[in-house]
DNA sequence: CGAAAATAACTGCATATGCATGTAAAGCTC
DNA sequence: GAGCTTTACATGCATATGCAGTTATTTTCG
C-alpha cells in the first residue's frame, strides 16, 4: 500500500501509534485504573486488589494457580499482590492438602471490606458506562473478553 | 433487578468479574503485553519502550511533558521508563531552553534499533489482528481510542 | 520401591505504574 | 524587582508485572 518501504517513515510511525493493540490497551488500562483507584482510595484498596477479593468470595478457598488463572495474572505476580492484603489481614493463607499448594481464603475482615467496596465499584463502573455510552461500553467489554480468550488460548501453539 | 440487596451475593460477584471495565482492560493488557514483549525480546525491547522510540521519531526532540501526554503515561512513570533506554544509549537528554525542561531525542543507535523493531512489531500486530479477526480487532481499537479520549477529558470535571 | 519428570509456589532481578512530596526555574503581581 | 504562584521534573514510597531460576512436593514409570 505504501509507496516506499522505509520502515520508519513518519506515516509508519503514526500507524504504529494509532493501531498498536498493546499500546492502545495499555493506555486505556492506565486511565481506567486511575479512575477506579481514585474511587476505591477511601478504603485503601487498589483496582488490582478488589477482583482478588471478589474472586475469593465467589470461589471460596482456592489455590494460587486457580486464582491466578481466574484473574489472568501470572502466579508470580499474584504471590506479591497478595502480600499487602495479607499484611492487612483481609486474607488468610493455609497449607493445602497437597503440601505444595496454599489455600487462600477471605478473612472476615475481607468480607466486610468487600461489602464496603462494592458500592464504590458501582460508582466508578457507573461513571465509566455513562461516559462511554452504554452501547460503546458494552461493545468494549465484549471485544476485550474475546481478545483475552483468543490471545490466551491461541498462543498455546505459539506463533 | 436483584431480589435481595445483598451487596456481595455470588451473582453480584460474577457481575463484577464479568463487567468491570478496569479488570477487563487489565486482563487484555496483560495478555497483549506478554505477546508483544515476547516478540520484541530478541532486541531487548519491551512493549512499553517501543512506543517511546516511535513517538520520538515522529515528534523529534521533545519535553517530558509532551511525551508523557502523547503516550498517556504519567511524567513520573516516564522519567523511570526512559532510564533503561538512556543507559542503553538509544536516547539522548539535553537541557531545554527553558531550564526546567529536558529535551529528549532519539540517538542514532535508537533509530537503528527502531528500524529493527518495526518488523517484529508488524509480526506481533499481524498475529493479533489475524487471531481476533480484522473486524473484531478494528472494533476493539476504535472502542479503546474512544475510551481513552472520553475518560481522560471527562475526568477533568471529576465525578 | 526409587529415580526421573512434572507441578506449585517463591525469590532475585528488572521494568512499569502513579501519588505525595521536594526542588528548581519561569511567570506574574504589585 | 521582591514575593507569590505556577510549571517541569525528580525522588521516596508502595504496588504491579512477569521471566529465570530455585525449592519442596507429588506423580510417573521402570
Amino acid at each position: 500500500m505504501d509507496i516506499q518501504s522505509d520502515g520508519i517513515s513518519p506515516g509508519k510511525c503514526k500507524e504504529v501509534l494509532t493501531l498498536c493493540t498493546a499500546l492502545n490497551l495499555k493506555k486505556a488500562s492506565r486511565v481506567a485504573t486511575k479512575l477506579f483507584d481514585e474511587t476505591l482510595k477511601p478504603l485503601g484498596l487498589r483496582s488490582t486488589q478488589l477482583p482478588i477479593l471478589v474472586t475469593l468470595r465467589l470461589l471460596g478457598p482456592t489455590t494460587m494457580r486457580q486464582l491466578s488463572a481466574e484473574l489472568v495474572m501470572s502466579p508470580t505476580t499474584l504471590t506479591r499482590n497478595l502480600r499487602p492484603l495479607l499484611k492487612r489481614g483481609v486474607l488468610q493463607v493455609l497449607a493445602g492438602e497437597d503440601k505444595r499448594t496454599r489455600e487462600i481464603s477471605l478473612a472476615e475482615q475481607g468480607l466486610r471490606l468487600l461489602e464496603e467496596a462494592i458500592p464504590l465499584w458501582e460508582k466508578a463502573q457507573g461513571f465509566t458506562v455513562e461516559s462511554l455510552g452504554r452501547a460503546r461500553w458494552r461493545s468494549l467489554i465484549t471485544e476485550l473478553s474475546a481478545a483475552v480468550e483468543v490471545l490466551q488460548t491461541e498462543r498455546i501453539n505459539g506463533m
